[in-house]
DNA sequence: CTAAAGCTTAGAGTTAACTCGAAGTCAAGA
DNA sequence: TCTTGACTTCGAGTTAACTCTAAGCTTTAG
């Protein structure tokens, strides 16, 4: 049971930033009889998993679909592993090509190190 | 050599979007006689790297520091590489946690598949 | 009893990354 | 000649995702 100001310093998100998750759909927090909000663990969770599909560059809209068809229960398993499986695919994806041109650098600097005369190369 | 309409086409990205790369110092395209921008296959392949950087969610702002190491040439490349093997990382350690998610999801559709009832731990 | 923390609505400001439009000029092709 | 496609500068508009302020109210701990 946390206070905003309490959840805010264990999420890491700002308690302005709380509210506007709430405005949007994605959070859905207690309240207590004087109508304060106040958060669980689960929530905590939550607000984690969101912050990682985040990171990964999801945007808040399509956290917002994956949010909706959470709150309608267990008959939207399958739409929501569609979402995080073609998320992942697109992450993969671009880790490949990243790693592709990596790979690419690699080995110009290899060239680099065996010939330092041959700046067009590079 | 692409004129800049055809590198647009050529690249996915309008007309504006390269005059305001060009702005930012992400590109520095040949000009013609006539003052024309021309785009070669360097600028292509450049502008894919940067698409590929795009993509996997660096920001503009890294990949003009990129550029100007670039621009500055070889003596660069250890810089150049630093910003590439830590944009890596990060998307590694994304993924990571992603799949760490997906996993977490897995089971407990697996839970679902096993126990209708337990509405709970979903 | 007062200060701190919460609530609400409403709206303004910010940063990133475009995206577009206008105004005026120039040059080459059908 | 006229249309097309460049060019320039400048500035406004857009979307996402916050971020903050204010006004005015209530509740709770010291």
């Amino acid at each position: 049971m946390y206070s905003i100001k309490l959840f805010a310093s264990k999420t890491g998100l700002s308690a302005h930033t709380l509210r506007f998750y709430e405005k949007l759909q994605l959070l859905d927090p207690h309240r207590q009889a004087n109508g304060h909000r106040y958060y669980t663990e689960q929530d905590l969770s939550w607000v984690n998993f969101i912050k990682r599909l985040k990171d990964t560059c999801m945007p808040l809209k399509t956290i917002q679909d994956y949010a909706a068809f959470r709150q309608q229960g267990n008959s939207t398993l399958a739409q929501r592993l569609d979402i995080l499986l073609s998320h992942q695919q697109m992450i993969e994806q671009q880790l490949h090509t990243l790693q592709g041109n990596l790979q690419h650098l690699n080995e110009k600097i290899e060239i680099y190190h065996h010939n330092l005369s041959c700046y067009e190369q590079l």
